[in-house]
DNA sequence: TCACTCCATCGAACCGGTTCGAGGAAGCTA
DNA sequence: TAGCTTCCTCGAACCGGTTCGATGGAGTGA
């Protein structure tokens, strides 16, 4: 059931076959009839290792993401599923790669031994040598999210900076004067994660700036961790009546440390932060936050690299995305003093 | 840089320089040194299309998931991550493929097109035709479920009517008399998915068994249906004091229905049901559940496959596993009466 | 010194597609 | 009817690996 059999069968030659299925040279009614009855009684389809091996591409992008071992947030699942759903669309197939603790395997997998035409990265850092890698050589590659130097590259980012200041903005116009972040771990923030630090800038700058009186934390990636982090926010500063998130896996846990602590939210204590709208909203009260807009990244991180691949000597395209914030339930006017 | 540049730096055959890679015929000392020296020096790593295409073998497996249109879920996210770790360390790339709406098509890309050496499917239904279609190929897969014909079949399941039966027996055991069944979405249910079936199945047998009243609902997967879903069960019978829900997703929606109903948990009304423990930890207070073991699951379902794929002949093999309930702090004795 | 074995290596064929140049048949013009 | 296009199809080469059978040289024993 190869293209050989196919010819034979319909009475022409392989190349003739070929190019009925490709359209790129014509071929007479009559003989892409025949060809395509034979191929529908045969259920052919055309192998695709063969077809990569003959044109250079396998029509297949790899995705690298984070390696399992910390948990996955819901912000990176919604990532991939949009990713898989907008290559789809463009006939692509995705690739998952685990950019484990030795990146470089599987790294040397996608591209060493071409499995992917390009490929989009998650879990940006500041310093980035993967997306470093990647520009030296060439390859067609689109990140979601942005290093330290951006310019000349392909990415989708988020505007980090901007949200956590409109969060803290948001929180000052309600009269709050002290207030907390709670950021990714500890580990995430030390090896130069982008949302990690461009955030705690943000909300460091903008902080300034009101005159609020701060103070930043590291949080584990679960409801445990947030828990803990609440506790430790109130035992450092009692009359904290306010914190900023970005830890959308410590969401559940930052807010049953408030209720065990006895504060009320809104009432008592005001939360926001940077998280996906479908997880702010599975909270109660429903958490007032700059929606992270994953599925439309992930779509765009596609669309920049389909543009990519196919017009190799485009130039750089990137989005940058602010979303405003969502007015939910979970901050108020604070009530200190 | 293939494998003809090699050859003739080292002064040596092309057929040389596969033997010495695959080691699948002898090679002497010296010539694989500098075989292995020109390699390291040009970085070189063999073409996957080509090894693929020579020798039949892709090195990848597919994992065919739902489409993203109804979000996924917490569980579906685990079992992806589970997968994608445990494939890495037998060497196999992993393909996802959306078993979207014409789910013909990607399955044609997949199989068809050669394009992975074996598959994993995920959301099964009962009645299953990707499950008996690949089976009538002989094509190796591994399910993760069980259609209502498991015999013979490769898979691991969860024995949602167990589970969904102890979660009932639980309530009962605390006194509870008039309880409630969410479910996942009626689509869902309607389209004979496993799970909802067979939790629905063991949980209306187990409250029979135990003469309790029920109510069965099906519920969106997201925040709102849950809240919306409490709701409609109170209006029906505001005597119910407990629910068994299926339905990760809805688990925030269906806490704060309760909330905003008056209904404390665990004081006036019981809350359990079968939820990954992760998920069951975000929520205050902590879901009383039978944890999904999706992290096993995946890993298990791809050493299935792995040894299926190694052992073409091999008998069909399962697992089917029935964790216990962990006790957390949402449920309580009934106050009824 | 010859015959025999053993080992390492080589060349060629193959996997299943794509693509290029060539060429035959049909149609048109002179 | 010769000459020129145009249209369609074919054969061969190629992509980059793997694998089989053959071969040459070194080593061994008689």
């Amino acid at each position: 059931m190869n293209i050989g059999e196919i010819a034979r069968r319909a009475g022409v030659s392989r190349s003739t076959v070929s190019y009925a299925l490709s359209g790129k040279r014509p071929v007479s009614d009559d003989t892409r009839r025949k060809i395509q009855q034979v191929i529908d009684e045969l259920g052919y389809r055309p192998n695709a290792s063969a077809r990569a091996l003959a044109n250079g591409r396998t029509n297949t992008i790899g995705l690298v993401f984070p390696p399992a071992g910390n948990h996955y947030t819901g912000m990176q699942l919604d990532f991939i599923g949009s990713v898989v759903e907008a290559a789809a669309a463009y006939d692509y197939d995705v690739l998952l790669s685990p950019s484990g603790v030795d990146s470089d395997r599987s790294f040397q997998r996608l591209l060493g031994e071409r499995r992917v035409d390009g490929a989009i990265l998650m879990e940006i850092r500041l310093e980035d040598d993967r997306v470093d890698h990647l520009a030296e050589l060439g390859f067609p590659a689109v990140a979601i999210g942005r290093t330290a130097h951006p310019e000349g590259g392909w990415w989708v980012g988020l505007d980090h900076t901007a949200l956590a200041a409109a969060c803290v903005h948001h929180l000052a116009d309600l009269g709050h004067r002290r207030i907390a972040f709670v950021n990714r771990p500890e580990q995430l923030l030390r090896s130069g994660y982008e949302s990690a630090h461009r955030g705690l800038d943000g909300f460091t700058k903008a902080a300034a700036e009101r005159g609020l009186t701060v103070r930043t934390y590291c949080c584990g990636d679960d409801a445990a961790s947030g828990q803990a982090c609440v506790e430790q926010i109130l035992h450092d500063d009692p009359a904290t009546t306010a914190l900023v998130t970005l830890n959308e896996a410590a969401l559940g846990g930052l807010y049953r440390g408030l209720a065990q602590a006895g504060r009320h939210v809104p009432r008592d204590f005001s939360v926001t932060g940077v998280v996906a709208s479908r997880w702010a909203e599975t909270v109660t009260p429903q958490l007032t936050a700059a929606d992270v807009p994953a599925e439309e990244m992930g779509r765009r991180a596609v669309d920049l690299l389909v543009e990519r691949l196919d017009h190799p000597g485009a130039p750089p395209r990137h989005h940058l995305l602010a979303p405003p914030i969502s007015l939910r339930a979970s901050t108020g006017p604070s009530t200190a003093f």
